[in-house]
Order: C-alpha cells, then structure tokens, then sequence
DNA sequence: TAGACGATCACCT
DNA sequence: GGTGATCGTCTAG
C-alpha cells in the first residue's frame, strides 16, 4: 500500500496542479526517504517572475525545459542546493520546489550528512525542514541535475499516503517580491516539519 | 568584463 | 529576533 511509484503522467502538469498532489508523497534517493510536507509551484516562462525560467532557457534550467519527472538541483546563495521536480511536456519550463519535509527513511544517514556542514547535532525534525536542508538530507547536489525520478530512474517518488484535502493550505510563496498575487506554496495544516513562514525583505547592502 | 543579486541558513544577542 | 556569510549566474555596457 502506497508504495507504488508515481509515473511520469503524474508531472505532466502545471506545476500549481502537481505541487498539492504531492504532499504526503515520499521521495526516495538510495538509503534516504522523505515525506513531502511542504513544496511550492513554479510557473510557464514568462508568466512567473519568480521562477528561473521567466527569462527563458539557459544552461542553468535547461533541465527545467526537458521531460516531466526529472530532478532539477540548483545551487543558490554561494552555499546551498535546491531540489525541485520538472513539470509540463518538454519544452516548457515549469517545476515544482521540495521546501520540507520528513525524513521516513534513513534518518541516521540524513543525521550525518547534515552534521557534517553543522557544529552540532540537528533535532530529527529539523533534518529535512526548508529547501536546502531537504537537499542535504537526500544527498542531493550539483552531480544529481537531470536525474530521473520515475521508473526505472534512480531518483523515486512514491505514492505514500496523499495529504488530506482539508489538511492543505495555501499562500504567498517565500522570498519573492513579484508575484504575491498567486498563491502556489502548498503545505500540510499542523505538521511540524513545515517551515515558519518569512515574507519577503530585500536584503542590506 | 564587471557589477548586482538570489526559490537561504546558522549563529549571535 | 536580527544579521552576516558566500559565490554561481545573469545582465548590461
């Protein structure tokens, strides 16, 4: 039960449509498993000032523009990786961001690899909570950009046990400044991994 | 070629 | 609760 792999029909979608679908999914990568409790939408280039492809391919999202299903990592900030799951027919760049979630499987080794960047020990539910962690916490880095993540590929989403309806709610999506308007974050009522909401503030020179 | 900034996090007060 | 760290990527000139 539930653990049947998601296919790549489930991601040829608008990104808005898909990102929802998949709290309470688990993603899975080697030893690690994590169960989706917060993901936010990335819109069609030219339509969503907030994502990597409004101004259209570069080798950066190119994977962004390929087949539904993929892993697209990127890394941001001078220090941190994001993981997001590639949305819509090839061609089309939309995609959605993996914000948090909780480590199911695993956890000793997302234990590791989190300590090793942190000078002490992270509380288990911490491990996945906000993008950069989740990424650590699956081992996901630049070397992981592109990789499948439906059958037979590598990288698995499996079908878990989908959020309650009523349990999902939805809002402004985190440092963004245009946009406000479309309210594409996702994430599970009540669940302690999700995390704390920041509004954007436009950082100091 | 140079300048500006970003889908953030950890640490300090 | 506030702020500094840190660098790849894009855009303009």
């Amino acid at each position: 039960m539930g653990e049947r792999q998601l296919t790549r029909d489930f991601f040829d979608r608008p990104g808005p449509e898909v990102a929802p679908d998949l709290l309470g999914r688990v993603i899975a990568y080697g030893p690690v498993a994590v169960r989706l409790t917060e993901v936010e939408a990335y819109g069609v280039p030219g339509q969503d000032p907030a994502s990597h492809t409004f101004r259209g391919r570069t080798a950066r999202n190119a994977v962004m523009f390929g087949p539904p299903g993929h892993l697209y990592v990127y890394f941001t900030y001078g220090m941190h990786f994001c993981a997001n799951l590639v949305c819509l027919p090839e061609g089309i760049g939309s995609g959605v961001l993996l914000r948090a979630g909780e480590v199911v499987a695993g956890a000793e080794i997302a234990t590791a690899r989190r300590a090793a960047g942190a000078s002490r020990t992270v509380p288990g539910r911490d491990l996945a909570r906000g993008p950069a962690r989740l990424a650590v916490a699956l081992g996901f880095t630049r070397e992981h950009n592109g990789l499948d993540a439906c059958p037979p590929g590598p990288v698995t989403v499996l079908e878990g046990e989908p959020a309650k309806p009523d349990l999902i709610r939805s809002g402004p999506r985190t440092g963004v400044s245009t946009g406000r308007d479309t309210p594409w974050r996702f994430w599970i009522d009540g669940d302690r991994t999700v995390s704390p909401y920041r509004p954007h503030v436009p950082r100091r020179r």
